[in-house]
DNA sequence: CCAGCCTAAGTGTGATCACAGATCACGGCA
DNA sequence: TGCCGTGATCTGTGATCACACTTAGGCTGG
């Protein structure tokens, strides 16, 4: 986890000088819990991997009050767990364990996959393709950038879940995301290359196309090869505890 | 809310997926949690009315510090809400969110008695066919017992859920509930005849008989109607904000 | 009598201290 | 040499205090 200071300056002080108050209220608390919820679903940080309220209370230069209301609420979401030795770790996922997430992402993001089909916009429409081209170009680049390429293929994924209309399955599909975060991209990680060859791109494509033309079920299909594709890959590395 | 002290009450612990590990982590914020939690799936808690740390604390016999982890991690669950003026309260749902959450219910749990359907076995089918029982009887008698009707309808719920054995699917269906339960209790329980007239009975009857026979497709379609019906009979009480 | 300020109570948030339990390295005994 | 006890240290949990802010109610001045 890298250093970094969530009051660099004193941007918290006075927000928005210019009248409009804050919709969210921005606390500590809610700061370091996005923090650590970036690095997780950016899997920077390994399972197994375990954490103190103290180090990440001084790492985001907060105290420690903050950093207990966040990891309260990961613990919550099973983003990260405190063992009965009163230890915080990022939960080590067991290969059955990932093959239930990913039968329920099947489940859930197909369905959001088919909603959005059947009412995507194509202010929507558009905004995905973006995404699926700049992960397209990401992942035929002749030295991906994987972070970036990640970071399209979330980009792809959540625009078309957010084109379905429904905030609280996003909500639920986010929470899903953040239990896989760790595993999913730290194997990914581990080798670049076979990024592409799980299929990804054809998914996308037929993602995209099913989507263009309002056919549901070719959506949700398309969704669903995706995931298992990428799942079958990340079984293949076998880095998965029994 | 009613006075309860927590050292009286015994700490529940909750099934681990994984079976192995019997050791459960009990502390003061976790029983806090748990209580709000019945609270709200039971409906004591109204819709728009308002919590504070330092009651909540003061009438479950703890001091502040577990009432703001359980708070905040109900809010992380939008099962509670902290307004802009730092006020805690039960979230007050609008009819346009309550749809939704009806129709992201019906994919979510319908998919699971899918599952369930096509997995269950003569253990989960007895302990199912207990609870319709239990919930048809309430039901029929002259004068039903609403509460336990409503726990006997949720056990059969959660009954068929579990029979679908996807641990991270039944959370989610939790949180559901969560967010659903203040609404759909509160309105039940201001008109308790008409709880059969929703068609349950039916609806519960035709699941039951699904599962008994795999038929999943079945099983999804008597639960989705079972939760139209409910939701129908919520939205003609025209209790829920605009 | 009414409007407007303005104090006082109450709110969540953050910091600091206290404490029981677990961990781990070190040292002494067999 | 190998093993076990043991104390220093670190852990999360809970309690208490301080503070900025909101809100409601009483008071004053018109």
């Amino acid at each position: 986890m890298e250093r970094r200071d969530l009051h660099g300056g004193e941007a918290r002080e006075r927000p928005d000088p210019d009248g409009v108050a804050p919709l969210a209220r921005i606390t500590l608390g809610t700061q370091v819990y996005d923090a650590l919820r970036d690095l997780l679903i950016a899997g920077e940080l390994a399972p197994g991997e375990r954490l103190s309220l103290r180090t990440v209370a001084e790492r985001l230069g907060t105290s420690m009050m903050p950093a207990r209301e966040a990891v309260s609420r990961l613990v919550a979401d099973e983003a990260l767990e405190v063992l009965p030795n009163r230890a915080v770790r990022v939960p080590v996922i067991t290969l059955g364990k990932f093959r239930e997430l990913t039968r329920v992402r099947i489940a859930v993001e197909g369905f959001a996959a088919a909603e959005a089909a059947r009412i995507v916009g194509p202010r929507d429409l558009t905004a995905i393709r973006e995404h699926d081209e700049a992960f397209r170009h990401e992942v035929r680049a002749p030295e991906p950038d994987l972070e970036r390429a990640m970071r399209a293929n979330r980009d792809l994924h959540f625009a078309v879940y957010e084109a379905a209309g429904l905030p609280s399955l996003i909500a639920i599909i986010e929470g899903l995301w953040l239990r896989i975060g760790p595993v999913l991209n730290l194997d990914m990680r581990s080798s670049p290359r076979r990024l592409a060859e799980g299929g990804a791109e054809a998914h996308h494509a037929d993602l995209v196309a099913a989507l263009s033309v309002g056919d549901a079920e070719g959506a949700r299909t398309a969704l669903a090869a995706d995931i298992a594709g990428s799942a079958a890959f990340i079984e293949t590395t076998g880095r998965l505890a029994p």
